[in-house]
DNA sequence: ATGAAAGCGCTAACAT
DNA sequence: ATGTTAGCGCTTTCAT
């Protein structure tokens, strides 16, 4: 037996227009009818269907969120921001993990458009500027978080990766380094490209020599950051400090240091970018760039849900870029 | 201009029932019309709308998650191996954060339950019984996992918690530790009792005796772990063992001792139920229970899809409880 | 204050 | 092989 509108309207002996309008807390309804028709619904156990809801009202009370790796402390804590801020106001979250594939990113961010999500957050890989766009134009409210995309114009969260790198290597070069290694993710993302450009002016502004050797890209993950470790530590110039520049790649940068057989800050010195939960009970508990990861997805959730709100896609007349600040969080893996 | 079924069935001189029936791949469509009608999608840029599909369909293609807390990588990796499985199957995912949280836990099963999702996978509280099988009898496919819910019939994945839970304690005892706590979380879920039971039983095995003020539960996560292991530290009888029953408290519980200026395994030893990524970079690399995380969530979700599929509510003739084991990972956390 | 009816965009049963 | 059309369950405009 199903129960829709229609059960309930006939049961109360009223039309679906009065359930519907009690449903949405309308206010031109008789007390009277109003307590009716609750009572029936209550009785039948009527749920609205929240499809058929959409597709008339063309909204779906739905924001699409693709990140680049889930398993990242980084980006789960960006879905827990988004979710609860979401929840609060009255949204659900389709989360998608976009792998920071540019194809698996595309083809969500088709999957979101196509489902009629009411806004997409997204950790871009900087690849779909002209999906992205159609995207915006077609109405969907996009905000960009963590990253840019060139050609894309839509407002952004992101944190001040230069200046944040920057400082790292600063103090590792206060605390008297002078063989500096950079592992990094791809720089063809904005947060590997700023946070290289951090580590090079650093060493530069010092007088020291980029010394390519000591640069290493990965993918972000933990693996390659073990792998490149693993080949610092063998190469031909050996590094006495690291400056690693995310979350994954710095635990797998420790683990490579660990299996080595050397100590930190003894052997190494080591700054990451982003300080992960673990930080304290590490060997040495490790210095670290602190970025306000939860703020980053509160904020851009809080503006994706008032351009919603406002029909717009901008929270102003154009663009805008919020650059929240890091901070250094100077602990014992630095001699 | 809207750009739908009908905007591409006129331009290309069909009806839109040839139209659908291209997007379908519907076999019975002659070749060239189907080379023309998708040389219209193209030249439209149509995209089907996912939301009156559904309706039309009673299908979404969607399922929903709910789990305790994002934020604990136990949960991200089940939210990673859910959605990996997913999308290799052509749904996507609705994730849910319940708090552990019975009133958020039964909000979002009714939202779930109103977005007509295909299924539901449920790291359950235990506390909505009666709602849950109101969602079953309609229709919807539940699997529950990690736990399980009194009074409740549908397919399960679990872990040992029992046995892995048994094997830690009896491994500390060989090591020769006397006065073992235990740190757990909400023993009215199945998870927080049974690796309760499994330390009370180990701990009996030996002749030990269950010393009450040895035995501290909290809420699963860090901040009552490190609180819990304080206690421990501080009171009348201080344990020369610490069995810390899963990921985040564990977190919380080296926190601790780590503040209290303590040293494992020469003040205390430790075991942890569940292996988090960061256990060899401990200060003494954590002996730990490891449980197959990334397998629970495939499996419920292969499950769950098989039964969406087989439009049944169990994979068999009656509800399947699938336990997986664990295996002990012996570091240096003991003496 | 309430009802009748159109229609959101699609699919699928039935007809040709 | 293709078209016609009803209808999924709801909201909302227009009447009354």
């Amino acid at each position: 037996m199903k129960i829709n509108i229609k059960t309930v309207a006939k049961k109360a002996g009223f039309s679906t227009a009065t359930v519907s309008r009690v449903l949405a807390d309308y206010p031109g309804v008789k007390e009277n009818t109003r307590t009716k028709v609750l009572a029936i619904i209550k009785d039948l156990r009527y749920e609205v269907d929240s499809v058929a809801r959409s597709l008339r009202q063309r909204k779906t009370y739905t924001i699409g969120i693709i990140v680049s790796n889930v398993l990242s402390p980084f980006y789960s804590t960006i879905a827990k921001s988004v979710e609860d801020k979401a929840r609060e106001s009255g949204y659900k979250l389709i989360l998608c993990n976009g792998d920071d594939d540019p194809l698996k990113e595309l083809e969500y961010l088709k999957i979101l458009k196509s489902n009629k999500v009411d806004g997409i957050i997204l950790t871009p890989t900087g690849k779909n500027a002209e999906y992205i766009n159609n995207i915006i134009e077609s109405g969907i409210n996009v905000v960009l978080l963590d990253r840019l995309v060139d050609g894309v114009k839509c407002d952004s969260v992101l944190v001040d990766n230069y200046k944040g790198s920057f400082t790292a290597v600063k103090y590792l070069i206060s605390r008297g380094y002078k063989k500096i290694a950079f592992i990094g993710g791809y720089t063809d993302r904005t947060t590997g490209r700023q946070r290289l450009n951090g580590y090079n002016k650093a060493i530069k502004d010092d007088g020291l020599k980029i010394n390519n050797d000591l640069i290493k890209i990965g993918d972000f993950k933990k693996e390659s950051g073990a792998r490149l470790t693993k080949e610092l530590l063998e190469g031909a110039h050996i590094p006495d400090a690291i400056f690693s520049s995310n979350i994954d790649m710095t635990l797998g940068c420790l683990i490579a240091i660990k299996n080595a057989g050397l100590s930190i800050p003894e052997d190494i010195g080591i700054v990451g970018f982003d300080d992960p939960d673990w930080s304290i009970i590490a060997d040495s508990p490790l210095t670290a760039i602190s970025q306000p990861v939860y703020l980053l997805g509160l904020k851009a959730t809080e503006i994706l849900i008032k351009n919603i709100n406002d029909k717009k896609s901008f929270s102003g007349n154009k663009p805008s870029i919020i650059t929240l600040g890091t901070s250094l969080i100077i602990r014992n893996s630095t001699r």
